[in-house]
DNA sequence: CGTTTAATTGAAAGCAGTCAAACTATGTGG
DNA sequence: CCACATAGTTTGACTGCTTTCAATTAAACG
């Protein structure tokens, strides 16, 4: 199970032999229950094995922000490697198994082998590769294009290997939800979805994602995967992906 | 020089030792000329001593979106410690100065040193912070709240202790880079300025900004540094910011 | 001092938001 | 198995914030 998160950073044998065999905790959340807490503190490093989660802040006139989500293999709050608090929560939107590890263990297993902390860091700077993408989704491209580019995205990280492209996937968010993660409301993204089903650029089963012209999407969507790291990884550190 | 990246960092006197003795080279920027062409690869470590830079990227449109600032002491390309090529270009705004070492000998030193990738990390993450609440700051705030938030995030970033907080701060950049930043049109932005100078929350001459009331401007913002990790630093690391 | 770039202002258009209601799906309990 | 409750989706009409286009003024620069 932890393998997945190995295999999402590329290690090296012995390295990944140590991640193994750090005791860990599994949890279980269903959705809509919280992982993190915004403002609490934590003393577990903890990675997502299966489910969906989404992490969000909260302005203080109310609007809620989805800033990032987490899929399986993801690290659930790499903050915590450096800072006590989160600056914002994470919720199951479907049902999740998390792996946790004290976070101690971790700080004493990446001061010996450095190699480690070198993965972990490239998770946090792939995260940041794509809170700098969705800035540029928000900020510069219009309703149509964000949620185009949106399921793009997604499709890219949930078959990073380009295995079952045209395969359906799995969103389990609601329309508000994905509102909340491209900047517009729940209704605007309903017209926009139906825009997109109408032109033929997208298809929709209940939560089930897919379609029938990946390549006209990705063009509507402006949507270059190349930010995801998903082929530089292998080719840098020399682990297939 | 580049004590001010190791104090941005809070590290222990040893390893700050260890810093300081890196072969270093300086490089100078004018303004408008870029540090980081989008694309490009690059050996070197870069540390911007003195200036103001932009990080950005462009749509398939040709729309241009920053996606976050280089600050003296910042660490400009921080994604290199992992991948080769760079997600996004950076453009000096005022004339910069930038530390350079070589990505070998940091690799080397951060592998004997892994407190320093520690800090290093640490720099990582707080730009990750910071881009989030960018994603909150374009997706779901308005024009004036938008642009009252870059605001104060620059005031507390270039003033960290809070020695000058009613100092006007220069501010090298245009009103479409402004805009540019918050997902906004230059003359939306030049409208928003006026709106807030009119009701007294901001002043500006030139370049200079500043504001006769930070703490109404930041309640238009819904600002709360938090996210910086400015405080939280010290308290953690057990150093003076 | 002329040239270029940036800031400013006005009018009109449009994309997305707001409000409200109807419809559909999902789940629960009797 | 149906009635009901709840949550999510869909649709329409209207509003409004922001953009677009265009022109003018001011500032920066060599």
């Amino acid at each position: 199970m932890l393998e997945k998160f190995a295999l999402n950073t590329a290690l090296a044998e012995d390295d990944c032999a140590a991640i193994v065999a750090l005791p860990l905790s599994l949890h279980f959340y269903n959705p809509g229950k919280h992982i993190i807490k915004n403002d609490a503190t934590s003393t577990e490093f903890q990675v997502l094995v299966s489910g969906f989660a989404i992490a969000y802040k909260v302005t203080g006139d109310g609007f809620r922000q989805i800033v990032g989500f987490r899929l399986p293999g993801d690290i659930i709050n790499i903050q915590h490697m450096q800072f006590p608090y989160n600056d914002c929560s994470v919720q199951a939107t479907a049902y999740c198994m998390v792996a946790a590890v004290d976070e101690t263990l971790i700080r004493n297993l990446t001061c010996k082998r450095p190699i480690i902390l070198n993965a972990i860091m490239a998770s946090a700077l792939i995260e940041a590769s794509i809170s700098r993408e969705w800035i540029v989704n928000i900020g510069r491209r219009n309703a149509r294009a964000r949620i185009a580019h949106l399921f793009c995205e997604l499709a890219s990280r949930l078959d990073p290997c380009r295995l079952a492209e045209d395969q359906p996937f799995r969103l389990p968010l609601t329309q508000q939800q994905i509102g909340d993660a491209v900047g517009l409301t729940a209704v605007h993204v309903n017209r926009t979805i139906k825009g997109l089903i109408k032109d033929g650029l997208l298809e929709q089963d209940r939560h089930l994602i897919s379609s029938p012209a990946w390549d006209q999407l990705k063009s509507v969507a402006g949507f270059n995967r190349r930010y995801l790291q998903l082929d530089q990884k292998a080719a840098t550190l020399g682990h297939s992906q």
